[in-house]
DNA sequence: TAGATTGTTAATCGATTAACAATC
DNA sequence: TAGATTGTTAATCGATTAACAATC
């Protein structure tokens, strides 16, 4: 147990660091070093130093990181080492194709269940899941222990929805609705709106 | 023009405002503070009349802002007035869920054109688009000055048609795929992996 | 061994916050 | 007018970088 806590600026990076060591696992390379990874990255050497420094020490003078070790502890310290199961709800267009996504299981998450209100939507199956009635939402996830959820629900509904999970226990939301969340601090929420970016990276576009 | 560049973080945060403001309009509000929008987005009323002095004076004392004169500066400013023409690469089960997603065309942006090197679906029609070959990407970019894409192909190849994007005068990337790029400094990327966000939720849930 | 690279310290840099005069 | 809230300054806080002894 840390007597100070992890800057969460370091923690946020952290994930970033795991994708790139599991991208040059899979291409078979065992070896790399802060610079490298740094490169790859777009952080400094340093940064990345400092940054693993905080959980320990990981490398060695000389040669840098064993990559298949750097992924163990990485994957141990963002505790992601099983499955996290994940609600849904929302079960839009966009709840569909996350459902269909196949990129998290290999990466700690699984999602287990998913909601919508639309009694059209109810009940009907799609892929290995049966839609549920969100009205269920709250037993559902504290009989099932759900921490976390994606939300898909649209931004006029996504807070009161968000209240339920709060309510049910859920401390971590995936927010694709285009809105900002207000939660208690003890409960995360990362959100996921690809115009916020686009308006962002427009700013530094001149002329139409 | 600035004498000094305004920091990338507070640009960052401009689009948040931005929405939040729509929102409110939309619900037909037509003041704010900063305390009271700071509420909202979760950031401090400081900050946020620090972030907008870099612009300009958009409030007054004592009655804060009228939100649709600030909407209209902070589109001004992130320069979505017009629409920014969008090409999309890679047609799989997330690029079709994109391509028809709403929410772009409102906000300052509209696909154009979409891309694969699939020639099973190259030249086939989904929703109002034609796939086209992405080997003809280069032209296509050049000859109808779309400067920025989202990047909605395999990680194994998204370096690569990077690469081509840049040279064909891209200038933002929306990239999907879950893997770091490398560009120029002239080109900006965003990222979108949502198992990031998962993994920096999950290092704060303590026990499964 | 010589070269490379870590982990860490101190210095620098930049961002956030608190406070308040100005003024609507 | 009195109360509210801005825009801005100075102080505080926190993050990044540079440098290097330790050591593989």
């Amino acid at each position: 147990m840390n007597s100070v806590s992890v800057p969460d600026i370091i923690v946020s990076r952290l994930p970033v660091y795991l994708r790139a060591l599991q991208y040059m696992a899979a291409n078979g390379i065992t070896t790399t070093s802060s610079q490298e990874l740094g490169d790859k990255v777009g952080i400094s050497a340093a940064q990345i130093r400092k940054d693993l420094s905080q959980f320990g020490e990981f490398g060695k003078q000389g040669t840098g990181y064993h990559i298949p070790f750097l992924i163990e502890r990485l994957v141990q310290i963002l505790r992601v080492e099983q499955k996290w199961d994940i609600a849904l709800v929302g079960m839009g267009e966009l709840g569909h194709a996350i459902l269909r996504y196949q990129g998290f299981i290999n990466r700690g998450f699984r999602i287990v269940a998913c909601f919508d209100n639309d009694p059209a939507k109810i009940g009907s199956r799609v892929d290995v899941y049966t839609v549920e009635d969100v009205s269920t939402l709250g037993d559902r996830l504290k009989s099932s222990g759900i921490k976390m959820a994606m939300l898909c629900v649209p931004a006029s509904m996504a807070q009161k929805v968000t209240d339920k999970l709060v309510e049910s226990g859920v401390r971590g939301i995936l927010n694709y609705a285009p809105v900002s969340l207000t939660v208690p601090s003890h409960v995360r929420v990362q959100y996921i709106d690809p115009v916020i970016g686009l308006q962002r990276m427009a700013y530094y576009l001149n002329e139409k």
